[in-house]
DNA sequence: AGGTGATATGCACCTGTATGCATATCGATA
DNA sequence: TATCGATATGCATACAGGTGCATATCACCT
């Protein structure tokens, strides 16, 4: 979630950025951006679901219904072995969060270039 | 809720804007907008809500709590009388609006610039 | 072969938010 | 002054999404 805070005011500007289905319902957004982030980093679900502090049944189904909506898979999954197992992100999956990141870092600066917009009307009061 | 669908893809881009106290509860966003835009038009808040097919209910406390929020109120209400009353917006009311609505054009031309970006992504496949 | 720890998944419960219902207040007009 | 319809607000219920718990599966390592 991007959030600007225009001086002297105690309002402030947020916005989400998501990514969704035909029907609405929603495939990527801010927390499992992050999510995916962390699996990149950790190579495992439970990992990065324990250090977001959401349950790992939620963490999971997020996914799941993620890759169903797309088509697709976002991990490939390893169950059993030396550490029990694993979770990597697919390459589609890899472009997919760097396509969403772009699009959040344009949102960012869109939001600052508003937030001047904002400043005027909070100065005629 | 702002939403641009990239060609060829069954993938949509959505945002959602918003303005919120420091706390981060919600002042305006899509529907308060709406709400509010209708009561403006409509000059009361029960006709607003019955458009919106939202409890009256529920537009009631809604406005209340923005305005809690606020420090100054939205609506100038009227009980009683021939119609058994209707509500008007303040003027500070319509300006928020009017700042609300600016930022959204502005959020929509980023989104559409994004969009550009999006459609690398979806390229590459 | 058995232990271990992550993936996989159903299900019952919990909690916050919306809906519905009930009721009070108010004031111009008939 | 009685009526009517919108504003005002509490409360109980309904519902959706998240959490926790239980259980199964899997494969490397000792």
């Amino acid at each position: 979630m991007g959030r600007v805070k225009p001086s002297k005011f105690e309002i402030f500007l947020n916005y989400k950025l998501w990514l969704s289905s035909v029907t609405g319902e929603g495939i990527i957004e801010e927390d499992r951006y992050e999510l995916l982030q962390l699996i990149k980093e950790r190579g495992s679900l439970k990992a990065a679901a324990d250090e977001m502090k959401i349950s790992y049944r939620k963490a999971w189904g997020d996914l799941k219904k993620a890759e169903e909506l797309l088509g697709y898979e976002l991990l490939v999954r390893q169950r059993g072995g030396k550490d029990g197992g694993q979770s990597q992100l697919t390459d589609k999956a890899i472009k997919l969060l760097a396509a969403y990141h772009e699009l959040h870092v344009k949102m960012d600066d869109a939001v600052e270039n508003a937030y001047e917009e904002f400043k005027k009307f909070t100065s005629i009061k």
